[in-house]
RNA sequence: GGGCGCAUAGCUCAGCGGUAGAGCACUACCUUGACAUGGUAGGGGUCACAGGUUCAAUCCCUGUUGCGCCCA
């Protein structure tokens, strides 16, 4: 017997064990199957689940489970990835907690202890991805720096490297000055910052009362200048181009361009150029061959290094023993003190309050320094070509079609892809420096000591690169490299391409871009056919979940509270195309109620004799209400199957919501209750086998989002053992004799019931008071009908006894209208007959405005002469019908004068 | 500044050239033997605004306003 309400939390870590251990979520390469393989972004390895994987998991999870249903042989591949930054990050604290520093412990002892660390608490992430009910392939879990995986990557640097689309190069790199490593574009944040332009005087060389002001919000980053740019065309500095001024602090001359960067509009139009730490006077410097001065390390502090041999005493504007007292300052610190020297001197003209936009580290937050410095790039540009015409030429394709044009913005005007990361954790860069600083780029040390010696003649000693990998490099490769690439193994030619990749469009330039490019490169094919782009999950009120604010919905406590299928069903109702989910408990609570009426229903079926009936045949079903009933369900299946098939998620609970609630709960298991509750014979008999039949389809089609609970409910009912519905089929059309039949006489019945319902709530007769209803003007066909259902419309509308009405309607009666019937319902001394007219007179005037619409309508030549034929036609019956209505309004509302 | 998206019932959102929908919330009634995490009925919308196309516009086009996001 089924419990009272479903228990969640005993159910799912029991079922989840069950089918982890009978291997249910494995792919099978043997299978004669068509495959459907799904690679699962690989989450962060030092994640927590946050409702954004909540989210994406279950989308996933619904796909693959639907798919495995449908005789697919299923792979969803399992894994996580490493995180350089932030798992070097969780050790490195762990380590200061013991007052030990990555430095004093060494790389090597360093590295042993992050995969301590990880063998320890690495699984966090893939346990919660268990609670959600997730059915990944963990037999074939992989992580990035697996030795395969490893291998994988080596392979490709080794091999783009050959191709020249890797390349050392030193030119300025996004860095971060916290963590002492370069960055790529994609993790630096713009934030805008309130900050101040300064306005500082450069004195023009030789030339004691001519200046330049320049405007700036990094004076600090003075010491580096070394030239000041005016635009061209800006009269009030043309005198001045080709001239030099002196700098102020250092006493370096340095030259005034023209160059088109600067804006006469911005500032003071004339700006001073930094190409060592800012990426625009870079270009300008370039441009002008201008030299490239360092003045900050890779702490973001003062370095003297370049300058130092430069500095000059100008009387009341560089003073060397000033700038040396900078040496070491934090850059913030540098800019205070600067500032007050330069006021001191009298230099600083003003200082406007100014908001700009600067650059953070996504993880960390530091402000972002641009740096000088030699790394390892990837040329993208190359890359993304193949991956630009996959998309065009529409082998791969998104899902809402919009965010194509993301990709090709991003992609079309991608830049060289900074690779090389200073951190410890990681693929380290496969590539050995001779004495001379020679490279040689090989798979391991022996292939480039074979290398060296033919370079050199001789053996010589090598020392590798110290950098590692950026972790978007291996998860690059994740389509392929999972799969046992480069070794050519059966998996690799079975799940290669894999059908669709799920994730939210704030990853599209990482997961999505990268696989491409890496894909198509090395595998020659695309690696997903479908990129699947979904929202964003926000708070109620619609803002980003953010730990800052503190609105974040911990997942894991809504599992608990509700359970994964209400959480599941919940995020799959609210998944419609290209739309954030305004998401929080409430709305989980709400859907839980749909789990439990989907368990009520089933307690009534069981506590009725339901149980699984072999050997059934729908298509020998008599009773109408049998051939209705499995007629909605094969309705239900096609909206179901076919929301699937295109992404609607939304549309696939609401599919399965309204034919279990709407059809299933509130019409037919009341339409069974006399055939149940009454003697047995060959009626209760079938209508027995029709119900199971139904909830077994009903389960089925739930099994992708409410894997829990259809479950315990399809072995309940003997439809299969415990844990076997997730390998049933899904189900198919349902075949049904005269389906047009069945469906015309319960929609008869309904409405019949419905609008008893209405008049009797509308006149406020109570429940308790039965009625006879005299039905006038119907056709015998319709008697016949409200007959046989006799006892339904009793129990359901509270209706004593249904009569064919000869002559006029006893006085006092209520009055409805139904197709060419009357329904009259004498209730002389309920009925006031004020408010009968009253609603009559309504009644009558919502019809007298329906038909005049229509009459509108049919009245315009155009539509007649225009109009889709089969809309004049459809409008044309409308009409007859709503005036049928009407006459018949009329007619009542005259009996009651 | 460039690009994209959104605006429909109190709230969250479907819909889409041809009779405006759902869930929640609200109101009234109902503890009837699956379910009060329930049942029945009801109220509630010039589909942001202004033009245009069309026989017909919530839907297509243009513009305006407001909100959100991405890129510079």
């Amino acid at each position: 017997m089924l419990d009272k309400t479903f228990q969640a939390t005993d159910t799912e870590a029991r079922l989840y064990a069950a089918w982890e251990k009978d291997g249910a979520f494995a792919a099978d390469p043997q299978s004669p199957a068509s495959p459907f393989t799904v690679m699962i972004p690989p989450p962060n390895v030092t994640g927590v689940l946050h409702m954004g994987h909540a989210l994406t998991m279950t989308v996933q999870d619904i796909l693959i489970r639907w798919r495995r249903m449908q005789g697919r042989d299923a792979l969803w591949q399992p894994g996580t990835d490493h995180a350089g930054i932030a798992t070097q990050l969780v050790v490195e604290r762990q380590l200061s907690l013991e007052q030990q520093t990555r430095q004093a412990l060494g790389r090597d002892a360093f590295i042993e202890r992050v995969w301590k660390w990880k063998a320890e608490s690495g699984d966090g992430i893939t346990k919660q991805l268990r609670r959600l009910g997730a059915s990944l392939d963990w037999s074939r879990e992989r992580f990035t720096m697996d030795e395969g995986l490893s291998r994988a990557v080596r392979e490709v640097f080794v091999t783009l490297h050959r191709q020249k689309l890797i390349y050392r190069d030193r030119r300025l790199v996004n860095w971060d000055p916290h963590f002492r490593t370069a960055i790529s574009d994609l993790e630096v944040e713009s934030k805008e910052v309130r900050g101040n332009l300064w306005y500082i005087r450069y004195p023009v060389d030789g030339a004691s009362d001519l200046s330049i002001t320049v405007a700036t919000t990094r004076p600090e980053t003075m010491l580096g200048d070394v030239a000041v740019a005016v635009h061209p065309e800006d009269e009030r500095y043309a005198a001045l181009i080709g001239r030099s001024v002196i700098l102020p602090l250092t006493g370096r001359r340095i030259p005034v361009v023209a160059d088109e960067y600067s804006n006469p509009e911005k500032g003071t139009g004339a700006v001073k150029i930094t190409p060592a730490h800012d990426f625009n006077d870079f270009e300008v410097g370039k441009r002008h061959d201008l030299p490239l001065i360092v003045v900050l390390d890779a702490g973001a502090n003062i370095t003297l290094e370049d300058i130092e041999s430069d500095l000059r005493i100008e009387p009341g504007l560089a003073d060397p023993e000033f700038v040396r007292g900078l040496q070491g300052l934090q850059r913030d610190d540098a800019r205070r003190v600067i500032v007050e020297e330069l006021e001191r001197l009298g230099l600083l003209e003003k200082i406007e309050p100014h908001t700009h936009q600067v650059p953070h580290a996504e993880r960390g937050g530091a402000v972002v320094e641009p740096r000088l410095t030699t790394q390892w790039y990837c040329d993208a540009a190359t890359l993304a070509g193949p991956a630009i015409e996959a998309v065009e030429s529409g082998r791969v394709t998104f899902v809402p079609r919009q965010w194509e044009n993301t990709f090709f913005s991003w992609m079309r005007n991608i830049q060289p892809w900074c690779i090389s990361r200073q951190l410890w954790w990681g693929h380290r860069i496969p590539a050995w420096y001779g004495p001379d600083g020679e490279v040689f780029v090989a798979h391991d040390e022996a292939g480039a000591a074979t290398l060296a010696a033919a370079h050199y003649g001789e053996t010589v000693a090598l020392t590798q690169d110290e950098d590692v990998l950026d972790t978007w490099f291996s998860s690059g490769l994740w389509p392929f490299s999972t799969l046992g690439w480069p070794d050519k193994t059966p998996e690799l030619a079975r799940y290669y391409p894999t059908d669709v990749l799920v994730t939210g469009f704030d990853i599209i330039f990482f997961w999505v871009a990268r696989m491409m490019m890496m894909g198509l490169h090395f595998m020659d094919d695309v690696p997903f056919h479908t990129v699947f782009i979904h929202g964003l999950v926000r708070d109620e009120r619609g803002q980003k979940m953010s730990k800052s604010k503190g609105n974040g919905i911990d997942p894991l406590e809504l599992l608990d509270t509700y359970g994964a299928d209400a959480v599941r069903f919940t995020i799959c109702a609210l998944t419609g195309v290209g739309r954030d989910l305004k998401f929080g408990p409430k709305r989980v609570e709400d859907n839980r109620a749909f789990i439990t009426k989907l368990w009520n229903a089933a307690r009534f079926c069981e506590m009725n004799g339901v149980k699984a009936a072999p050997g059934f045949d729908p298509a020998k079903v008599v009773s109408p209400l049998g051939r209705w009933i499995l007629h909605e369900a094969s309705k239900a299946v096609q909206e179901a199957t076919a929301a699937l098939e295109a992404y609607r998620f939304d549309d696939y609970a609401g599919a399965c919501y309204r034919f279990v609630w709407n059809r299933f709960c509130d019409w037919y298991l009341e339409f069974t209750k006399p055939a149940f509750t009454g003697e047995a014979g060959p009626e209760a008999e079938e209508l027995r086998a029709v119900t199971a039949h139904v909830l077994d389809v009903v389960l089925r089609l739930l099994q992708p989002v409410m894997p829990f609970v259809t479950d315990t409910l399809w072995s309940e009912f003997g439809f299969g053992p415990s844990g076997g519905l997730i390998g049933a089929a899904w189900p198919e059309q349902i075949p049904v004799t005269d389906a047009a039949g069945a469906a015309a006489e319960l929609d008869w019945v309904i409405r019949f019931i419905s609008e008893i319902r209405t008049v009797r709530s509308e006149m406020n007769v109570p429940p308790s008071r039965l009625s006879p209803v005299l039905l006038q003007g119907a056709t015998q066909e319709s008697v016949d009908c409200a007959t046989r259902w006799r006892e339904a419309i009793g129990r359901m509308a509270r209706v004593s006894e249904i009569e064919a009405l000869q002559g006029d309607p006893p006085r006092g009666s209520a009055q409805t209208v139904l197709g060419d019937a009357t329904l009259v319902l004498p209730l002389a001394d309920l009925i006031d007959l004020d408010v009968e007219r009253a609603r009559l007179t309504k009644e009558l005037d919502k019809a007298r405005g329906e038909i005049e619409k229509t009459e509108r309508k049919l009245g315009n030549a155009d539509f007649i002469a225009r109009g889709k034929p089969e809309v004049v036609e459809e409008t044309r019956e409308r009409l007859v019908a709503q005036q049928g209505e009407r006459d018949r309004l009329q007619v009542a509302l005259g009996r009651l004068a």
